[in-house]
DNA sequence: CAAAGGATTGAACACACGTTTAGCCTCCTA
DNA sequence: TAGGAGGCTAAACGTGTGTTCAATCCTTTG
């Protein structure tokens, strides 16, 4: 697709300049001039056009963030990761891009989240009415801890990937943990329900502590 | 403990001081003015102490993560969560540390994480060749995920603690997070292995394209 | 006690960067 | 064709902030 400058409009070019910088280089370290540099325009016009940084940062946010809403809603949450590992160099972009507005707790970043977990958590109870998710007691809390460690995933912070052998967040490094990944998601890890016994043990205990 | 001034001498307030800041606000939009009055002195004896606030930034992290490697050496990475579960106040500003620390991928953030995810492969390992643990094949990968997931549940985005009702990260949180995480460690998640081998037979074909 | 060396400060400097402003060019329209 | 509106630019402005500097205070030591 049209990858730079061509028939956008100058808005159009410096909202997707801008959605570039913030991806990498996060909202504080981007500067209005390097935007306006790569959408081809004068830092003034940014302002002319949106306001100020504040104000195109939540356009920015809307338009990624939107888009990504709407993906969701099609395809579901899980599936977010196998479209991002089948072609990462079009996801990538925006995947950076919410990954920096939701550790900045942005509001759109808010509201994604919000339908990130709900469609999750959608999902979990329709595969347990099914039968083919196992029973849980706390769908929600279920559902949070898999939108968590998807998105945990897809940030994958640099020291992690090089522990990997990786040099760099890719496909490659999602290929390498997916089968880990689903044996968890099928065995488990602890051989026993020892653990899980001994914290429900736990907790009721603490909470005992609580009551009185 | 002494919580702020006392004995302390100057250096060690300011260290101490932007540690906290640095855990709040990040590198970036902590300036120095605000470290030096947390910490009671002048703008210029930061500079004086430290020469830079590049060079204020990697004495934190090897004061804050080198705790944190220490407590790993004595706890065992598992037992970070623990810790922090019992008495959260006084490791919250640690944990916030070390967590802006691996975003802004620090050397001695790195150095953090390298000890974290072998910590974890040898617990792995052993508690496999004991027996209380599923045998995995890539037992590496598996403790790049098992560190992922535990620091990502200390990270625990802000929009992510208000899906569960929680308006701010704390130990309630992670109270409610502990039984599902138990379970899937324990149980998994599917009921059968049909999407495990699903992905196998997937992960084997796109392998064979690659090859040709 | 006097000299010295470090700790400490307040003011000044330098620079980066968001924003403003005045003006130019272009295109539409009456 | 004249006028105006808006896209667009270059330069300037103001501020926040890292850093430097000269001066002062304190402590130690010969």
């Amino acid at each position: 697709m049209c990858s730079a400058h061509s028939d956008l409009t100058a808005q159009a070019k410096i909202r997707d300049a801008a959605i570039a910088h913030f991806a990498r280089d996060g909202f504080q370290k981007t500067n209005l001039r390097a935007v306006a540099a790569t959408a081809g325009v004068s830092a003034g016009l940014v302002i002319h056009h949106f306001g100020s940084k504040e104000k195109l940062r939540s356009v920015c946010d809307d338009h990624v963030l939107g888009v990504l809403v709407r993906r969701s809603h099609e395809a579901g949450t899980a599936d977010l990761l196998r479209e991002f590992m089948s072609n990462p160099e079009e996801y990538h972009l925006h995947v950076r891009y919410m990954v920096r507005a939701i550790e900045e707790d942005t509001p759109a970043a808010g509201r994604l989240v919000d339908t990130l977990v709900a469609e999750s958590e959608s999902i979990l109870r329709a595969g347990m009415a099914e039968g083919s998710i196992r029973p849980y007691s706390d769908v929600r809390a279920l559902a949070v801890l898999t939108v968590l460690t998807s998105l945990a995933t897809l940030t994958m912070a640099p020291p992690l990937t090089r522990a990997l052998g990786f040099d760099g967040f890719g496909p490659e490094v999602l290929r390498r943990l997916a089968l880990p990944t689903l044996e968890l998601y099928t065995h488990g890890l602890y051989a026993d329900d020892a653990p899980l016994k001994a914290a429900r043990a736990a907790l009721e205990a603490s909470q005992e502590k609580r009551d009185e």
